[in-house]
DNA sequence: TTTACACCCATAAAAACCCATGTTATCCCA
DNA sequence: TGGGATAACATGGGTTTTTATGGGTGTAAA
């Protein structure tokens, strides 16, 4: 499996740290991830931590590894060097990224800036999107998955498809408890 | 990993010192510098200093290595046949590039030029731009991007195949795949 | 001399690191 | 099949190391 799938709630502590889903932190280590983890110190491999940047459409946080980056690369080397505009997307692009170290335990800690625009409390809720992942709030989350499901009902109706849900499973660890 | 990422905002000090962010200093060094920060005092590596210019179409300045240095002869090189716009270029360019040493503490001096061209005053945010950074005037960035994040929604729009994803905050990052 | 700059040291805050604990899921064996 | 041993995880907390920042001193250029 080398996809972000399902949804985990976690705590933050008190030194703003939050674990790392045990599954996606497998993800990553697959996609190049060396850092902490026990593994070599060195970067010299190339994964050298995860990358998140605030959601552009909304409240949350996207986060990934080193597939995730290179898709950014990507993105860009398609601009000519030195030209305004691909300045002004790298702005956007590598200039909201944060790179997260993750810790010997599998933690990381949120900076203050995307924990506000996630407005981050006490618990996060990682979401798997298949080559990334997104941080919520929990309640902002089941608001937004409530309206996702809504519109899976809509296209379903479309298609006339009598198919499963599409939603991910409601796997909850944590959290409340 | 080997290119600048993220932003930073540090002090300028009394005497105009300013600690270049621990991450971009390491992607620096693997880039090639070797002067200062403990290492021998030799230039014979290569790596001389950081080299720094006022940005062509913005109040910031751009910084980086080598590798950086060798991408802009590169580009002046593809240019020898316009010799007009060469020169021009070139006087661009090369004119008002300062070598900057980084100090046993990580820090450099930013010259009087550099700074009255970006407008720095007590704050500089180091803003990674992949293979340069930019310094900017607090401010003044967060203008710039909170404009480039705009341009990147609009790209997204362009790219991106908007009836596709099924849940609204299933967003690629520019539509790459 | 005076100024600018490289170099050295000190310190507070933040980040990385290490270890301990409670809980839950898993496995093994009677 | 039931129950205890085991392993994997999330979480809390202490300790060490980095890092940013302030300031002093010597040296060489102006």
């Amino acid at each position: 499996m080398d996809r972000f799938v399902s949804t985990f709630t976690n705590k933050i502590d008190a030194k703003g740290r939050v674990s790392i889903p045990a599954p996606f932190r497998a993800v990553l280590e697959r996609d190049g991830y060396t850092q902490g983890l026990g593994g070599p110190p060195s970067a010299a491999t190339g994964g050298g931590g995860i990358y998140c940047y605030p959601s552009l459409d909304a409240a949350a946080i996207d986060g990934g590894g080193e597939k995730l980056a290179q898709k950014i690369d990507g993105l860009l080397r398609g601009l000519a060097d030195y030209s305004d505009e691909r300045d002004e997307l790298s702005v956007a692009l590598y200039g909201d990224v944060q790179i997260l170290n993750i810790d010997g335990d599998g933690r990381i800690v949120l900076p203050e800036g995307l924990r506000t625009h996630a407005g981050l409390t006490g618990l996060v809720t990682f979401v798997g999107l298949g080559d990334k992942f997104q941080m919520w709030e929990p309640g902002a989350f089941e608001t937004r998955r409530k309206s996702a499901r809504e519109k899976v009902q809509e296209h379903r109706k479309l298609f006339g498809s009598g198919g499963r849900s599409v939603t991910p499973s409601d796997e909850e660890r944590g959290g409340g408890a």
